[in-house]
RNA sequence: GGCGCCGUAGCCAAGGGGUAAGGCAGGGGACUGCAAAUCCCCGAUCCCCGGUUCGAGUCCGGGCGGCGCCUCCA
């Protein structure tokens, strides 16, 4: 069985096949950086990340790019409206992106170009569209003729002739066709603009990522992410930019598109006023746990997100790393050994399948699930050693494939730890005298405090709750 | 109105013609001084109605319900 891929442009699991394997070309639509990151942001970001993970995981070779939109109406609105410069403001946030990529255990991308930084580049290809027919200017805007480019509908399957443009909001007199959308934009005063051949002005949305994508990763690509949200009009205009530029196609081989999340049943919004920013959750939860609400879906579907799915994941995270606890026992051979080595071989199997499925995160994670029962039958029947450490490193491969860290807890309160020890150390001596209550005293009063105490025929472990 | 997605146990969720993974919660048991952790056992007429088939959550048609996009959006 080899990697299946659901392409959004085709409708179909497709056989994965880069252009030039082991190299993949992933360019990934990032933010427009006007205010901070949130968990939706996240979740797509995980995403993409959990898919290069895997395919590295597989043997290739991933080049990844993702950028940012720096020039947006929405930012130069926001930045006028709280005083600052514009440039400034977007810099704020992608410095917070940057937080997060940490934070969230993402792979950083190889480049994160910004629209500010490839201006000329932007203008080389509205020039070359305008040259080939594809573009024409009026009054310093420049503008795309839909029309004249034949496969456009193709990706988000509309026809052309049936889209209603303009039913929503006017339609510019000027453009030739209600359809047909912007390259550049003239400058309006007070926004920032740079000179071209049409005057002052700054680059419409998509023009951007078709840009960035051709001078970094060339004429094609093999992977194109983004939200779903992203298919119309966004990504139907890269397409019809790019390859009316190159004159090649397919622009992208495999178009992914991850689901969007949805905050108690609705979508997130600022009107809604039911927004969850990367650091509002970060302050309260850890990134594996938000990591694991994704994985617990499939990336296509709608991510269902509220207090008692995170709750569910903080929970299956302690499973998981309950798992990786040393064993005592010094068994490496006989039934349980065989067992054991037979069950790490079943899991990897299964999980690989599962990734192969269109990155099937959730069944990937059910023989995880697996695996973490079989080890701890083996640790309960006194299986040790390289038989016991092999099992323990396949699951580390496992989740570590799926982005997942599993380390200890926060060590923000490790000036406890001493105290911590020193109780635990009384109670034990008081445990052997049989002072049962006052034993339990103590294990009450640090559960009290989020200590959790776990009496062990090895002797008494202790855990952070 | 157009394009598309989804409806599987209390909750989350995989599976997508051969008789229902996994996680969380719950019940019972083993272990324990009691707990905790761990292990074992227990739970589903797969939204409804038709059809195709030896056989249908799984395919087809029609309903009902929820959602996304069509306008900036991951």
């Amino acid at each position: 069985m080899a990697l299946q891929v659901y392409n959004t442009l085709t409708r179909r699991l497709e056989p994965f096949q880069p252009l030039a394997p082991p190299w993949v070309k992933m360019y990934v639509c990032g933010p427009t950086v006007y205010d901070r990151a949130h968990i939706g942001h996240a979740m797509s970001a995980i995403v993409f990340d959990v898919i290069r993970r895997y395919l590295q995981y597989r043997g290739y070779r991933v080049v990844h790019v993702m950028n940012f939109t720096d020039v947006d109406d929405k930012i130069i609105q926001r930045a006028h409206a709280l005083g600052v410069n514009p440039f400034d403001l977007a810099q704020q946030y992608i410095d917070e992106w940057f937080d997060h990529v940490r934070a969230l255990n993402l792979l950083p991308a190889h480049y994160y170009p910004r629209v500010s930084l490839i201006i000329p580049q932007i203008i080389d290809m509205v020039q070359g569209l305008i040259e080939k027919g594809y573009a024409y200017e009026v009054d310093g805007d420049v503008y795309y003729r839909v029309r004249r480019f034949p496969h456009y509908g193709e990706l988000s399957g509309r026809d052309v002739d049936e889209m209603r443009a303009g039913a929503r909001i006017a339609v510019d007199e000027r453009k030739e066709d209600p359809l047909d959308f912007a390259l550049w934009k003239a400058a309006k005063p007070g926004e920032p603009a740079w000179e071209s051949p049409w005057g002052p002005g700054r680059p419409g949305w998509h023009i951007e990522c078709s840009a960035m994508s051709y001078y970094f990763l060339g004429e094609q690509i093999d992977i194109h992410g983004g939200g779903t949200d992203l298919i119309f009009p966004h990504h139907e205009n890269e397409i019809a930019q790019s390859e009316a530029f190159t004159g090649k196609r397919p622009f992208a081989r495999y178009w992914i598109h991850n689901g969007m999340l949805q905050l108690r049943g609705e979508k997130m919004s600022k009107s809604l006023g039911n927004l969850i920013t990367v650091a509002d959750f970060l302050a309260e939860h850890e990134a594996d746990v938000l990591r694991l609400v994704v994985l617990s879906s499939h990336y296509r579907k709608p991510l269902g997100f509220d207090d008692k799915v995170v709750e569910d994941a903080r929970r299956g995270l302690e499973r998981l790393r309950r798992a990786l606890r040393p064993s005592r026992g010094t068994l490496t051979e006989g039934e349980a050994v065989d067992a054991l080595v037979e069950q790490v071989a079943q899991a990897r199997e299964g999980f690989v399948a599962a990734m192969d499925d269109d990155f099937n995160t959730a069944g990937a994670l059910g023989h995880v699930f697996t695996l973490v029962r079989a080890i701890n039958t083996a640790r309960d029947a006194g299986v040790g050693g390289e038989p016991f450490a092999q099992a323990v490193a396949t699951l580390l491969e496992l989740t570590h494939t799926l982005g997942l860290e599993l380390h200890a807890e926060s060590t923000v309160v490790a000036d406890a730890v001493p105290f911590i020890e020193l109780l635990v150390e009384v109670r034990s001596a008081l445990r052997r005298e049989k002072q049962w209550a006052l034993a339990d005293t103590i294990r009450d009063r640090l559960a009290q405090m989020g200590v959790v105490l776990e009496d062990t025929p090895q002797g008494t472990l202790w855990r952070w709750a």
